[in-house]
DNA sequence: GCAAGGCATGAATCTACAT
DNA sequence: GATGTAGATTCATGCCTTG
């Protein structure tokens, strides 16, 4: 039924149709950003090192009409399955999070925030012809309109916070480098988007409970499954990458590993 | 034909329709958050507090339809209008910012940036259900995506920035309160959503040169035509309510007559 | 051992110009 | 227009080497 604690290899869409209705405590996707970076570009740094770009097959899309219905299917589901008590989270940046934030409000889900990861030591804008790129934002909502019970933990994070209600420009965390970032047999990179474990964990601290269900459909680099964990919350990853499913299945086992 | 440094009383998108292709260099556009429908008039009481009316007759959908089909007529003929070194700012929250921007995408608006303006002095979240709003997104875009050649004062901003590139989280100002804030003869704020002067001034010190010309789709309270005319822009300014362009000129008269 | 400096690097819708 | 090549451009952080 519900493979708890477990990583699924597959599409998320496909895999998610066989999840029951109303069985899912928390949400945290951080879908494909379909970044349509010019082809064949380099970006060289002053030093001579190049800027590796996500360029995986798995950000491409054709159209933005593909990437519409890609992001409908996966978010009708994750929908259905999400408890009324329960939260989704969605993360993204400028190439679509607007798009993923319009299906979101089409489909009926009920915005409660949209929070702004500000990064610590993000990359320049190399060329000075625009900002620099310097946050993620996360929206946050609910299954419906008329869902009022849900998890928020405003005490904690007040705790957290200094004693101040917290907002949705507090989170300030470092981009995810030097020792928490899994690295390949090379020292390159191994996930081109792993997220650091702090933003993860600021997530499930702020909506969900002890023993609560999270569900995260791209699971990439394992992150959500390995906070899940440390935080005594049951977990459920789905990730189509082969490749990523054994990365994150020997992180999840180190972890557990060097935790007992 | 362009009726500058003036305000146009009337719908903005059919004021828009009479201007010619190409002719803008900035767009300022702070547009309405809500349907201005007659069903979704609030009722005010004498004493302030808001009458909350009875919402569920009205189809969610169809106003979600409405609203949009709103958004893209405006955005339709500012993008027609707009030069190719032009650039468009749409400033808006998360009731409707996405919606706005996936329609933005859809007409072929080439993204640069989506800036975070983060409030000082925002109103707290009363009932501690949610994160506190703290920011409002600006939405920055070129006409479409070949469009190189737009202004963007990088050194400006630098030197205003201490010698470091700017960043996207790096607007930090004040809401608009204290004697800034345009009251009415009762000294009550005499336009709902004035925006602080020192936000419109980034802008327009970010994206444009003197002799450029503004326009604001939806001047409100006319801070986008203070600001242009203290920076030595031209400006055009296109309002529904009389009341407000009554408001607006008053203000750009006494901002005149002060200067001199 | 400690301080100073070199070096690597991060979800990036690069720009200008010639062909 | 599309494509290819050369050019100009950037900041914070942490690890590691050097002195």
């Amino acid at each position: 039924m519900l493979p708890k604690n477990e990583i699924v290899h597959g599409d998320c869409i496909e895999v998610l149709k066989d999840f029951p209705d109303n069985s899912i405590d928390l949400i945290f996707a951080d879908p494909p950003y379909n970044l349509q970076l010019p082809k064949n570009r380099k970006l060289i740094r002053e030093n001579g090192t190049e800027v590796i770009p996500v360029n995986d097959e798995w950000d491409k899309f054709e159209s933005y009409e593909e990437y519409d219905r890609f992001t409908e299917s996966w978010l009708k589901e994750c929908q259905r399955i999400l408890k009324p008590t329960g939260t989704i989270w969605v993360m993204g940046m400028y190439h679509n999070i607007f798009r993923v934030g319009k299906i979101m409000q089409d489909l009926g889900l009920w915005f409660l925030n949209d929070v702004i990861w500000v990064k610590i030591d993000a990359m320049p804008n190399f060329n000075g012809r625009r900002f620099t790129n310097n946050h993620e934002t996360l929206i946050w909502a609910v299954k419906n309109k008329n869902c009022k019970n849900y998890t928020f933990n405003n005490e904690l994070l007040k705790r957290m916070n200094g004693g101040k209600q917290m907002k949705d420009t507090d989170w300030v965390f470092k981009i995810c480098r030097g020792p928490e970032r899994l690295k390949d047999e090379n020292g390159i990179k191994a996930h081109p988007t792993q997220k650091p474990l702090k933003l993860i964990q600021q997530v499930l601290l702020t909506a969900s409970k002890k023993g609560d269900l999270v569900l995260d459909p791209f699971l990439g680099s394992g992150t959500t499954a390995v906070v899940a964990k440390a935080l005594g919350r049951d977990w459920i990853g789905i990730e189509k990458e082969k490749k990523y499913v054994a990365l994150a299945k020997k992180r999840i086992q180190d972890f557990i590993n060097n935790k007992l």
